[in-house]
DNA sequence: AACAATTAAATTGCACACAATTTAATTGTG
DNA sequence: CACAATTAAATTGTGTGCAATTTAATTGTT
């Protein structure tokens, strides 16, 4: 008889598909896959996607203020912020009252891209194959698990 | 007023907070965070553990299998298998039967790693502070949308 | 006003993910 | 058996994520 504190040959709290956290990352790679098709046509990766989908709501923020919102630090969003103002989405400026700040601002084509964006969800939807209540009420246990994991 | 195609300013469907996507990916990143300082002290990154997780259920399996299993493709693993291969936590060998298979195995010291991380799953019911029956079936649902996305 | 402490981005270095290609081995067909 | 087609890993190149450090600007304290 194994003593108490030894792992049984398949002990259940360590098999792969009772985990929580890789559920939550394979089905976040599987949606970034669905997504690539879809966002390729738009000529933006998932991530610059994300932070479109931020400056449609705000216009212009800060490189802290977008990475709060999207949970990224600097280190990922300045290269990728320079390869969208490369690419003419938006613009990086130093802010004018306080130079450590970078305002990002949409351009107009930046603005312009929320068109042809707007058919995005309805596949993502038809997709999930499921009533979008469900999907909404997903969508909320997932938050609520993330909000505390940070906490 | 505006036309039927029109994206009004402040689209439901596009706001980030409304985003099932957005929810997996920031949950998924939360998690990665979370199980950080927890794997540290194992000597693993994030995805390296996933890989134990798979052979300590099997022992032994071809990188084809395993990347099945993580929805992962060669391209990932090889330098993964490689970086935990030189940690001494598996071999990796060419088939005798089939010299394009590589078999990737555990060593007696992967093997070893499974009791200390017997302890990580606690930690995360821990903080999902919540009751294990919701968690598996947040985990069921999450692996049910997967499944979808990937038909 | 001087200057240490703090803050915001950027930079550097490492480890994934993944598309596309390459290399090498096996299989299927005539 | 020959040889095209297929398969399995590895390789190459790009784009994230993130820790740790650096640079530059601002704030707080005296």
């Amino acid at each position: 008889m194994p003593a108490a504190t030894a792992v049984s040959a398949n002990d259940p709290a360590l098999r792969l598909d009772n985990q929580l956290c890789f559920a939550l990352y394979s089905a976040s790679l599987a949606m970034t896959r669905f997504y690539k098709p879809l966002l390729e046509s738009l000529g933006l990766t998932y991530p610059q996607y994300l932070v479109l989908l931020v400056l449609w709501e705000h216009e212009t923020l800060t490189v802290s203020e977008l990475g709060e919102r999207l949970t990224l630090d600097s280190g990922t969003l300045t290269p990728l912020l320079k390869r969208m103002e490369a690419a003419g989405l938006l613009q990086r400026a130093r802010s004018l009252h306080d130079e450590r700040r970078v305002h990002v601002t949409l351009t107009a084509a930046g603005r312009k891209l929320k068109l042809r964006a707007a058919k995005v969800p309805a596949c993502v939807i038809q997709a999930a194959a499921c009533p979008v209540p469900e999907l909404v009420g997903l969508t909320r246990q997932i938050q609520s698990l993330r909000m505390r994991l940070v906490a």
